[in-house]
DNA sequence: TGTAAAATAAACCAATCGGTCTTTTTTAAA
DNA sequence: TTTAAAAAAGACCGATTGGTTTATTTTACA
């Protein structure tokens, strides 16, 4: 990894955190300049400017989760299991450092939707991602038997994500936990009845 | 209603949609006076600061909301019913103009919760007020006979707001309708089960 | 070890930010 | 109709915005 690769990457993990909390639009150079402690010469150096730091940063934001739900998701083999791992997870978001600042496609959903083009493209890439990941692990169940084989792949995903979303929406702005709990011993309830 | 009072009014209401789209930080005092057409002047004549105009804009935007529901609901006159008045509404909510922008609660939850105490403020105060006119829905449902005594109106009414909310962030963001419907009929359906 | 290239720092830029202050216009009561 | 007060307009303010350019430092190779 040469230098500058070394960096651009150090930029996007010091910045990915900011991004989250303040937003795009929330987020100025020079937040990136003291989250770094890099001078502004040295940013624009490595990005061409403020959009392509904010892209990599939800990237790297996203990865993260992601990475964390796969491992987590590997390491079960049911798939009734594999699903549980959602619920599981965000129930116990406060645990993980990198969820702290809340999930990065509901907010670069809700802030992107309007404003920023690049961004929501990649926020509707990402939870397409989401869904298709979760409809590919049911159809897995179903062919394995572990699941009942009427259940709709897609209106579960839809179900799941929505409910996370919203749950964990109402927890971060309620500094709360009892609504996260609530929606997500529910989930738990939905993913065990689809047991076959 | 004075002079003043009048302009107020006018400043919140012009500028509603455009803090609910461009976000807190995303709305500039040249977005306001472009908006309404008013000079800066003016506008700082009527209020303290842009954190006045925006508090009292999210009051506007949920409130519109609100009133909305409040009329559906107290039209029909069966808990069901009324409870049924949130997905239908959502399921269909390209065709109510102040909800192009999304939720204001939604919106709001997720720029201000770790950057702007007031707002957050008042986006709890806001989903507090939600939860609790769901549960006092069903509180009286369960009273008239009209839904299963053993449903617990704070889990109903949790999922309630977690189904609408994450469902209808996706379909802000991907500007495509089948999650929110997915979604909303699974509620329905839950809804339903209700029914004693 | 010398040197050219790569990488970082820092001075600098115009434009815009939120906000103030003074001037002009509008309003309503005498 | 006059006039004082209220309201709105617009010039103005320092600070900060995203971004550029030049100077300095660090790197890697000859």
């Amino acid at each position: 990894m040469s230098k500058s690769e070394n960096t651009r990457q150090f930029i996007v993990e010091k910045t990915a955190p900011v991004f989250n909390t303040k937003g795009y639009a929330g987020t100025s150079m020079s937040d990136i300049m003291s989250a770094t402690g890099l001078s502004k010469g040295c940013i624009y150096g490595n990005f061409e400017n403020k959009d392509e730091v904010a892209l990599a940063a939800f990237d790297f934001n996203h990865n993260k989760v992601n990475e964390h739900m796969k491992t987590r998701i590997l390491a079960t083999d049911n798939s009734i299991e594999r699903l549980l791992v959602y619920p599981t997870t965000y129930k116990n978001y406060f645990k993980y450092s990198y969820l702290q600042a809340g999930c990065p496609i509901l907010n670069t959903s809700t802030e992107a939707d309007d404003t920023h083009p690049k961004l929501k493209d990649k926020a509707i890439k990402a939870l397409d991602f989401w869904k298709n990941s979760i409809e590919n692990q049911i159809k897995r169940g179903i062919a394995r038997k572990e699941i009942n084989e009427d259940t709709d792949p897609t209106e579960t995903a839809v179900i799941m994500i929505s409910m996370i979303e919203g749950a964990f929406m109402q927890a971060k702005v309620t500094s709360r936990n009892t609504e996260l709990k609530i929606a997500m011993e529910f989930l738990e309830k939905i993913i065990l009845n689809l047991k076959n």
